[in-house]
DNA sequence: GTCTATAGAGAGATAGAC
DNA sequence: GTCTATCTCTCTATAGAC
């Protein structure tokens, strides 16, 4: 892992990620762990298995190692919810698709990842806390970025037509909000349950998730 | 305010705040704003108007200011959650109340808050920054307080008492993730809506949050 | 591309005068 | 109870050998 110096640029190692893919990992890891601003250089190239100076060489900074993490995620998620969307569009025909499955798509995918080992199991968490606790130009990426979330307010608009423009955003952003929760707290979940609210299954807590917000979502109105 | 030395222990200042007051007020609005890790005391005592040295002789330590501070936040929001509560139990004589009375206790307090400038105002945010970014010891006393939830399972499960308990506690669980949620990525809220949404009236925003929970809880339950 | 060594800044905590 | 001065530690970032 520490590497050898041995073979070309980029080259690929023996288990198949370079150094950067390495870091990113160990980089998403710690910072759902714990807080960006409380996880050091030394302790993430440690847990990487990577020298020190190796994150300044492939990504200049600490603050720019955030931020790639965060792209990484992001365009992942972002993906996949973008695939379900346009897969629920193409059975409904011409009809919107119904608001479970559009929720199915908006949510399933980030708690999902949660619960496996892929690369975006720790982005939820990585999320609220680089949110917070992130630099400034981090924060405000986040702000601005919402490209994605547009396609999900046209679908529920459809879906929806009864809503003022108003409200379906307020709607859509609550979601956001049980999506972001969901995964937060279990341990205080079980701990109030007595250990009867335990994840076990996957898709028992999407399903949980996505009734929940389409009983908000498809609330009844009354201005 | 950086004080003269002058007066008897305890003493109350001109401006009727103690110092131990004044750093707990500047702690919690700069842990909210960004993370507990990411601000020192040398910025902390700065902004409070107190000595460096002033953290340390009246709480001990960093971490234990963070303990002081979370605990004066969860007291006073604990108790009007409760005080709420058993009003609307009063209200409701030997029935259970409405569930949108209970969810009103449940989430109204925290949002209500968190756009005003009392003591809470900051405390939802500072406790997503704290639970994520804060040391071991906070976090442990999160999962384990569960105290202040017991009366609202109870109150939850005898006004659902179709719902099996798994399905209240979760459902109880991801109410919680809305109010927490409700208050953060607003910045995100206002760019995605083109600016139609913003948070001018308090009680509207709780009423948002209380219609949309309330749909949640009272979902049709299908095992 | 990887490594060691270190510069330089800034952190939390404390001793001791007032 | 407040304040200055400072100790000690750890951090990010980088220079330069390999």
């Amino acid at each position: 892992m520490a590497g050898t110096g041995v073979g070309a640029e980029e080259a690929p190692r023996t288990d198949g990620k370079d150094t950067k893919e390495v870091i990113l990992d160990a980089a998403e890891r710690l910072f759902a762990e714990r807080s960006y601003a409380s996880v050091s250089l030394r302790e993430l190239t440690a847990a990487a298995g990577v020298n020190l100076a190796a994150v300044n060489y492939h990504f200049g900074s600490k603050d720019a190692l955030l931020l790639a993490v965060f792209r990484r995620g992001a365009v992942t998620l972002n993906k996949e919810r973008a695939r379900l969307l346009r897969e629920a569009e193409a059975r409904a025909g011409d009809q919107p698709p119904p608001v479970r499955e559009i929720v199915e798509a908006l949510v399933g995918p980030a708690i999902r990842a949660s619960l496996t080992g892929t690369a975006l199991s720790l982005y939820n968490q990585f999320y609220t806390l680089a949110r917070a606790g992130g630099p400034p130009e981090l924060r405000e990426m986040l702000e601005k970025d919402v490209g994605h979330l547009q396609r999900f307010v046209t679908a529920l608009t459809r879906a929806l037509p009864h809503l003022p423009a108003e409200e379906v955003y307020w709607r859509l952003h609550l979601s956001l909000g049980v999506q972001h929760g969901s995964s937060n707290d279990l341990g205080r979940l079980a701990t109030l349950s007595g250990g009867l609210c335990q994840v076990t299954d996957r898709d028992a807590l999407v399903r949980r998730v996505v009734d929940y917000v389409t009983a908000g979502l498809t609330a009844p109105f009354d201005p």
